[in-house]
DNA sequence: AATGAATGAGTATTCATTCAT
DNA sequence: AATGAATGAATACTCATTCAT
């Protein structure tokens, strides 16, 4: 009662995102979300018209978490290197700390989400546009090498999320110290720019 | 009636891994299965002691081709770069050739196959053992200079599964060629450990 | 319409009774009741957890019908003779105004019923320790004369059971009066006990 | 191979006796009984039309095991109140030697057989009819006096019944023995009709 | 004497959703 | 803003049985 109220629509985006990541997209049921909220079903039709609309609210959410987290990590930067570097890490350092909302933009999508409205996944772009805008400037600064940024940019972003899945799926070897890891990933991909640049 | 009859075991397999491949797991149904192969759902039980079963098959089988193909390709390269290369060519060309049983070694997995057998993924790891062992030779041989192959190996694994997993879930920038992007990912992560070892 | 509603919950528990009577628990099942329910199988969803719900709340219900029965006319005697004749008589009329509560109590438990709770069968005894209560005051008041007033008891509850069960199974000589077969069958119990002490 | 070869009919027959008593008809299934005896399931339909024959037959075997030794152990005794208490005590011992059989008799019917011939339960009364006929005899030789010897044997037999069956379904009370309860049983049920004609 | 392949009807249960209140 | 009652379609799986061999 004297607790501050969280409203509904909202428990209800926390406790999907959450069962999402525990149990899958198969076994999230409106009812048991329902149940976890301590509503009925219905409820949650006051607020998203269906499965899919909260399915999407959840993906939008997320998608717009990222961006604006790399941004605010990587924006203040005004020298390229550095801001290169900014975004690479704070996408990783986004997968590891906050691994649900990560999940929820690749994981859903490749199960339910053909039905997703490709339009909005344009917005998830923004960090990656940076991303394209950075390399470009490096290039004509010549302090990177490319042959296409926007090949360069897609690249990166993809061995990334490899590095990052890896981890969050649990499929890393358990000989294997996640922290080195990922470390080492993210200097193998950064490097694998720069030291072209500064042979040159 | 003349035609070569397709033994309905494989035929199952064939329908599933498509299913799974076009639909996802949760869309996955016994009867969809049964229905397009034109037979009863029971007639499914005849060859396969439950789903999961099925499933499991289908993974097992995409993870031994898999192994397969990259240890056809990779082992008969006595040097060690040479073999090095084969197996990321080979790891990629094999998800771009077959993309239904490359995601099901993946998709599947993290929506239903907490149930599989771990043992049964020490099998996959066939692949992975031989970077890994490709790896230590190298740097014996001062090919290559890597702080620890496993890890090395592991990252590796990783990015390449992050370019390829884009490129089959179609989430590529249309502006991007499609060859090209993999052709540059491919050298980038080679060249990540190669370069180091030119320079020493 | 105008007629009285009887709550689908009742209307549920009603027809199962009647079906697990007349059919068997064997051929009992969520749609039949449903259907001749009129509603739809996923109702009884909404009413009773799972099947086995269904029957326990059934089984129970039964249980305290007859411990209630018997002990609404055998309690207000006062006299220990008079108390242990009522809970014969009374056990005997309860199986036969009420046979498909009766017959809830012994046959679904062999079919289905480990799983019921044990404890809850507990309930069931009340009337038998009543009845065990009679004997040995009875025993004390020199009334009557047994070895051991539990195993009497039980006794002469299998007892009256085998008679009740014969009749409501329908396996009753066909040349053998019904009533004239329960009265006998009961004075035989009663005075299998009461004879003795008398000689005594 | 050197073991003497059981006939498969009677295999099946063994089997599902034991299974229909271990687990209740509901869970008996020709596949189980197939399995249990290495063959198929389209195997049972060679010594048994259906699986209702198959319970018939198992049906019958029980009850003329059951009437064959009552015969066997009652028949020898010239005297008629020997010959009566043989059949009361040859009764329940059967139930308690061969309790699968004895259950068959009794707990398939309920279940699944009403549509058991009844014209065949006729043969099962043969010890029944014994029994009418030596109590009609101990009447003729005032050695016992009762109002209907058909009655009183029917009565007999299902104050037995209830005895047998509350011993084999488990539910005697656990302060109870065994032994002592179906010896002081049966000496109850007998003695209720004894003494009576002792005392005249 | 026995099998292997297949079926059709059935089982309990779960799900997203709707509608009247 | 939220509920309670209900539905129709789906799910994986089991069963007795048949038929060709």
């Amino acid at each position: 009662m004297s607790e501050v109220e969280v409203p509904l629509r909202d428990q209800i985006l926390d406790i999907s995102r959450h069962m999402l990541f525990k149990e899958g997209y198969r076994s999230l049921s409106m009812r048991k979300i329902a149940k976890k909220a301590n509503v009925t079903a219905t409820s949650i039709y006051l607020y998203f018209e269906n499965k899919d609309h909260l399915l999407h609210t959840l993906i939008e959410e997320s998608v717009e978490d990222l961006s604006r987290f790399i941004e605010d990590q990587a924006l203040p930067k005004t020298d390229n290197i550095d801001r290169f570097k900014a975004i690479i890490q704070s996408y990783v350092e986004f997968g590891m700390h906050h691994p649900e909302k990560y999940e929820i933009i690749y994981r859903v999508r490749s199960d339910s989400m053909a039905r997703y409205p490709k339009e909005k996944f344009r917005k998830a772009r923004r960090a990656y546009e940076l991303l394209v805008q950075t390399i470009e400037e490096s290039v004509e600064q010549r302090l990177m090498e490319v042959d296409d940024p926007l090949v360069a940019a897609y690249s990166i972003w993809a061995q990334l999320h490899g590095v990052v899945s890896v981890v969050l799926n649990g499929r890393l070897d358990s000989r294997i110290n996640k922290e080195q890891f990922i470390e080492e990933s993210i200097e193998h991909v950064i490097q694998g720019f720069l030291e072209r640049a500064s042979v040159s």
